[in-house]
DNA sequence: ACCCTCGTATGACACCTGTCATGCCGGACC
DNA sequence: GGTCCGGCATGACAGGTGTCATACGAGGGT
């Protein structure tokens, strides 16, 4: 190993990606993986073990997201170079992915060559951001819901029932009924399950 | 390239990980990937194509899923194998499988080892299914939902009214709300979208 | 022939949901 | 210190939703 190799920590909980994606970077020459983890708060300890040159994580993992890893990864960690890799190219999700300060985000049906390209360009100081992606998150605003509308939203996702949801939030039925009704307003949509479709595929839930 | 070299096609939507399964496959010295596609309705010819031993479906497909591909592989290629991949271990699923002529029932948070193992067990005429999925799949018994019932409940899925459903589907708002009533009672749920929820689930939509 | 299920439909009723007006409190920002 | 916003609450109203009884024709099974 030269000092020239890329040292990289691999973050996805579905098993057969993870190390199929381990596999298709180990035939870079100039690559290794040098950790693998599947859960979203083991990447802080991993990082701390083994000094990777660069994170690629996912954001949909139990335990905490990409997001938050990243979020996280910035405080301590600064000079580690961090690249989202997700499903779903969501706006939202782009957003905070660079609020979070990483370098680049990369959607899973981009050709496979981008990656291990990715990886070596943010080494180099580049950000890596698919750029019909990055119209998007820029045209469409940011979000508009409070933290409550939100957090009542995401409760509303499974079919809960107003009583429910006040139970569950420690609310009045009322104040639940006020906030699905202007999370509804602020999205355009006709009932909380659309309200829900939108925020979620906008990447604010 | 010896007589005992199997031949592998892989349908997967997301190129990034189609591509990363392929180099992990690549690295079996048994096995070659003689086809990539990533829609469910390019599976067939690229079979007639390349005439695979085993084929290696994802579910979640545009142009149709992967059960649906297995479902017509099965009529004119009997003696072709097929693996289901896929990312939700939904009994519903594994029990469609089954019934489309599959010969394994993968998820994608098994760990990447059986990939192969999987390939190499369906050629020797073995069945490979998860015992805990397939508990799963025989304990809770078959869809309970007609038809029209699963179609009402799928449209309703993004948050339709009731009166878009009725246009939709070119039937009264009274027979949709009928069919959603009887739906959300079979499957024992309080409102539509719980049902959806559960029916999502399940592997019934 | 008979029965059952499914698809389709209507009308009535109770309940849930979405909207709006209004109010109070605390914190943030001039 | 006043204004604005967010969190929280109530009450009233309209409209959407879920349930039920009922009906009829087509098709499958005994």
């Amino acid at each position: 190993m030269t000092t020239s190799t890329i040292k990289v920590l691999l973050a996805e909980d579905q098993s057969m990606v993870r190390e199929a994606l381990a596999a298709l970077l180990g035939l870079e020459p100039d690559i290794e993986v040098v950790a693998q983890v599947a859960r979203g708060d083991e990447v802080l300890g991993a990082v701390r073990a083994h000094a990777p040159d660069v994170a690629l994580l996912d954001i949909e993992m139990p335990g905490a997201t990409g997001l938050e890893a990243a979020a996280e990864l910035a405080v301590e960690f600064p000079a580690l170079k961090v690249v989202i890799l997700t499903t779903f190219g969501r706006p939202g999700y782009l957003r905070r992915a660079m609020e979070s300060g990483a370098s680049a985000f990369l959607v899973k049906d981009a050709p496979a060559s981008q990656l291990a390209e990715a990886v070596r360009k943010v080494l180099a100081g580049e950000k890596v951001i698919d750029p019909a992606l990055a119209a998007a998150a820029l045209s469409e605003g940011a979000d508009p819901l409070t933290d409550r509308e939100r957090d009542v939203l995401r409760e509303a996702a499974d079919g809960a029932t107003n009583a429910e949801l006040a139970a569950r939030l420690h609310l009045s039925q009322g104040t639940v009924r006020n906030y699905l009704s202007t999370a509804i307003q602020k999205l355009a949509a006709r009932n909380r399950a659309e309200a829900v479709r939108i925020a979620r595929d906008k990447g604010w839930l």
